[in-house]
DNA sequence: GCCGTTTTCGGCCCGACTGTTTTCAGTCG
């Protein structure tokens, strides 16, 4: 089992241990393993035969069994017993805004709640404000969270889900009597969050059940159903996954189809009827003789369009590009040549700035920026003047070794008035400065969007970090007028960042569209606090793909001397 | 549950904010 897939079951039994009304330093500590396994550079079972799973801060020998048992087992009975106690669709209550560990535990206990539509009810009852220590912002709160959710399930982020589909889908790969597999679905396309894995394959003459017994046999799938199609797996981090098997001759059509995005389907029906095809789910038929097709890309060839990558499948005009052969030329994680928003170990990182440099030099990259927060951010260990200037020496010193260019720099809060917290002189001497909001995210949308608009026309200020805020699950954007943003940064010269940390992904891709329009340059960085979440980039690259951009819409993709130029250009034209 | 002792129990990154209180607990970065 992988270390992200120890690292959410962990937090799983935080979350549960949390609805029990346990100690909330017992909750912290199993939420604390986990965040700390999921920065963790080399695998827990290396760790584990080399004995030194103790050694990690934070673990002792109640949680190193826990993990032990994971690792080695892909279950966990502690889990089991506490998904029996407490029903884990209740975890979904520790996403309500204004609902931490404590508050969700006080409501399960005391409303002995066992669903969700329980919590509803009784909000709708108003029986939420009258229990002891809440009120009416509360009970207004659970409303507003289940109006907006309108029933939709939740998805899951594609930290969890593309790992886990990569995962199964290598596995599947491997086996012999598989003759062809693909991902599909909400994964394949990139999307934000996704309810389920879709993976579709084609067996060579076996009967489907020998392949059951080998999925049931993989650490984390807990059970296994079969379906008209193929089977219906559980899995020990929540996310269903749907394998489908097909024949060969069926197969190119059906991956489109489980593919999608429906829109993009239905649109494709659409035009292969005006060429005179028929297409279904299980052929493409003109004039009565069934189209002969191996691959996916022989339909769209067939049809007289270009392949069309499935980041792009949502039916927003991409089908009209393939056929004028103008869709774009996306742009691809081998391009991207830096990362430049990283935490070293001098705030809230968990790595040196060496190791960081020494991972980007593992990934390929030829520069990065050590972008660590600035003083208010207190928890974060933000750096004062006098450390920043001290980092600084430092990194001019690493210059003089090989290995990828450090950028020094800062990622500096935005006050609720649009002031920076560095001064002046401090922020014109780091190469590149990026702006976030970390504090007062409940202002109005005038006041936030005229906050970020008054840090974009600082003249050191280069990048706008993660511009909306928001978490993906956990916490909405904060009121911002995006449209707005944009324009200003067009105006400014400003770099929009495009968060590729799987929480976060932010900008999201529907600005994307808006911002190139505009001319806004814009960066894909992962922020990472640790080497390993470094990796994090591919995240950010889907985005950016879904997003329609090429390489050249990136700065990222320049060269180091190319980038330092329009830097400098920046700065000269806002200076 | 972890950790580090003034070693077997008591504290646990800090501080602003806010909602629920009437002096403070919980949430959020």
């Amino acid at each position: 089992m992988d270390n992200w897939e120890v690292a959410a079951a962990l937090e799983r039994m935080a979350g549960l241990l949390a609805l029990k009304g346990e100690n909330s330093y017992k909750i912290k500590a199993y939420s604390q393993a986990a965040r700390q396994i999921i920065r963790l550079p080399e695998p827990l079972a290396d760790l584990i035969t080399e004995e030194r799973l103790e050694e990690l801060p934070g673990i002792g020998q109640a949680l190193s069994a826990k993990i032990k048992e994971l690792v080695d087992t892909g279950r966990s009975s502690f889990l089991e017993r506490l998904e029996e106690e407490i029903s884990p669709e209740l975890l979904t209550l520790l996403s309500i805004p204004g609902v931490g560990y404590k508050t969700a535990g006080k409501l399960v206990q005391q409303l002995k709640l066992e669903s969700l539509e329980q919590l509803e009810q009784a909000a709708q009852r108003g029986e939420l404000e009258k229990l002891p220590g809440m009120g009416a912002v509360l009970q207004q709160n659970v409303l507003e969270f289940f109006r907006k959710r309108g029933g939709e399930p939740e998805g899951f982020h594609r930290g969890v889900a593309l790992p886990l589909a990569e995962q199964l889908h290598a596995y599947l790969e491997q086996l012999p009597f598989v003759l062809c597999s693909s991902l599909a679905g909400e994964v394949r396309r990139g999307t934000e969050t996704a309810a389920e894995v879709i993976i579709a394959a084609v067996l060579q003459e076996q009967p489907p059940e020998a392949l059951a017994k080998l999925l049931l046999e993989i650490p984390g799938i807990s059970s296994l159903e079969h379906t008209g199609e193929g089977f219906y797996l559980e899995t020990l981090v929540g996310m269903p996954v749907r394998v489908m098997l097909y024949s060969a001759v069926e197969y190119p059509t059906r991956l489109v189809w489980l593919t999608g995005s429906p829109e993009h389907w239905e649109q494709l029906q659409e035009y292969a009827a005006r060429l005179g095809f028929q297409l279904d789910r299980d052929a493409l038929v003109k004039m009565g003789a069934w189209a002969a097709l191996e691959t996916e890309a022989d339909l769209y060839r067939t049809l007289g369009l270009q392949f069309i990558p499935p980041e792009l499948r949502e039916g927003r005009g991409e089908i009209d590009a393939a056929a004028a052969g103008k869709l774009p030329c996306l742009v691809e994680l081998s391009q991207i040549r830096g990362d430049l928003h990283l935490h070293s170990n001098w705030s809230d990182g968990h790595a040196t700035i060496e190791e960081m440099r020494a991972a980007a030099g593992l990934r390929g990259y030829q520069y990065i920026a050590i972008t660590d927060h600035s003083p208010s951010l207190k928890i974060a260990g933000g750096l004062s003047p006098e450390r920043l200037d001290r980092q600084g020496e430092l990194i001019r010193r690493l210059r003089q070794d090989d290995g990828c260019y450090i950028f020094t720099g800062a990622e500096v809060d935005i006050h609720s008035d649009g002031t920076l917290d560095l001064p002046d002189e401090i922020l014109d001497e780091l190469e590149l400065v990026i702006a976030s909001v970390h504090s007062n995210f409940r202002q109005s949308r005038s006041e936030m969007t005229a906050r970020i608009c008054r840090a974009m026309e600082h003249p050191a200020v280069d990048v706008i970090g993660h511009p909306t805020g928001r978490l993906l699950g956990s916490r909405g954007a904060y009121q911002v007028d995006v449209e707005r943003l944009i324009e200003k940064a067009a105006e400014t010269g400003t770099i929009l960042e495009i968060n590729a940390s799987p929480q976060r992904l932010d900008l999201s891709e529907k600005y994307l569209g808006l911002a190139r329009r505009k001319g806004v340059r814009l960066l894909v960085n992962t922020d990472a606090h640790s080497t390993a979440t470094m990796a994090d980039m591919v995240y950010g690259v889907t985005v950016a793909r879904r997003g329609w951009l090429e390489p050249e819409d990136l700065l990222n993709t320049l060269s180091l001397a190319q980038l330092q130029e329009a830097l400098l250009q920046k700065r000269r034209r806002k200076g």
